[in-house]
DNA sequence: TGTACATCAGTGAACGCGCGTTCACTGATGTAC
DNA sequence: TGTACATCAGTGAACGCGCGTTCACTGATGTAC
């Protein structure tokens, strides 16, 4: 069966975001290459049609992932006024919703356990991934907040990630949605937030806190 | 070949601190029944006369990893006074060397992303382990800090369990070394220590910081 | 005290299974004439 | 315009491998007599 010219690459760019889905979701050695494969209809193997092997898919993957969230950032912020967007992007990750579908999270919440044993081209791939993220980041923070805005930047980053990742693995619901609720009030007095948050994404969670 | 009365004990408790270890190095499914068994000089086949099956041993080994750095944090903080714990706990668990030793380091560090995966005996091992740290957490804080000292605990191990797990996941030696020193810095003034650190634990990176 | 037997932690061959990977093949379509 | 051929994304059987698990067996030692 011939295809149209861009077929192949659009093939190519579905099984991608296929796999940095499900790779966030059930880990990155907890995806299989046939059940990516069937995810978007094809059978296993044409995989290597499109991939020199599973780690070369990993890889793309990592960039892929980070490349869906910057995307989903940029969507987010277009029309928020620069100055409202710092209080409006900490109480979107640090909502119950950003926990509850770590299929298109943040992957400094996803990924970061598992890239340390991925190949060097796959770490490669995070590094610049979370540059760019902590750089954004930075560039949220007003400047007169603090000395060192990039340090700034790293802390609340640390404490974001942290607490969805622990929010996510903890079992009971009030610990889980308390862990979330104290890192919103945490990081939004560190920015110089009020307490609680008022913007629109505002959360019950957020509210008892 | 019969052993003594309490052989099976040693073995087990033997298989269990091997999977503690190893789990936190390499994932909770990145160990094999047979390379657990080859660890501790046994053979695969022996597996079941110590486990139902492999989640009966994951389970087991979540309460180890717990039980192992609760007994490990009391050694630390024996002989140190109560006002000094909270500064040299936050210097030892941000330090290059905690980020560089996995298969010892913190479980809110190495098995909070996998943990979510696992059987409901391993969840519940993690959040009464959790829970635990938590609450050594917020002893540790000041009463003077804080209105919350338990939700400035869950803000504060969060930023700490998360700066470890972006610090390893990251590949580059000096972003990593800085994400450690911007949560010192950022944990130290939230509990109202001086910057930097100056007590014994303390590491080159700080002191740049 | 010496002999026969029971115990049971550990052995190692074998199993079914799913994995990543290979490869001969398919067949609709673009191209050459 | 019609025919013959080349292309190549995708198919599906097959592979070697390591996994978790089972099971008949071993053999040093404790116990019964």
């Amino acid at each position: 069966m011939r295809y149209s010219a861009d077929h192949k690459a659009e093939t190519h760019a579905r099984l991608l975001r296929a796999a940095a889905a499900q790779m966030r979701k059930q880990g990155m050695d907890g995806v299989g290459v046939a059940e990516i494969m069937r995810g978007v209809g094809l059978t296993h193997g044409g995989f290597y049609a499109h991939f020199k092997c599973k780690d070369d898919l990993i890889a793309q993957a990592v960039s892929q992932i980070f490349a869906d969230n910057a995307e989903r950032f940029a969507r987010w912020m277009k029309d928020i006024a620069p100055g409202e967007r710092l209080g409006i992007f900490i109480e979107r990750y640090l909502s119950p919703a950003h926990r509850d579908r770590p299929d298109r999270g943040c992957p400094l919440t996803t990924i970061t356990a598992d890239v340390t044993r991925q190949s060097a081209a796959a770490r490669q791939a995070f590094d610049a991934g979370a540059t760019s993220i902590f750089a954004h980041m930075e560039a949220m923070i007003p400047p007169g907040l603090g000395d060192d805005r990039a340090m700034l930047a790293r802390s609340i980053l640390s404490e974001m990630a942290g607490a969805v990742a622990l929010a996510r693995a903890v079992g009971d619901p009030e610990q889980s949605d308390r862990i979330l609720a104290a890192a919103r009030a945490g990081v939004r007095r560190r920015c110089g937030l009020a307490q609680p948050g008022h913007s629109a994404a505002v959360t019950q969670e957020s509210q008892i806190a």
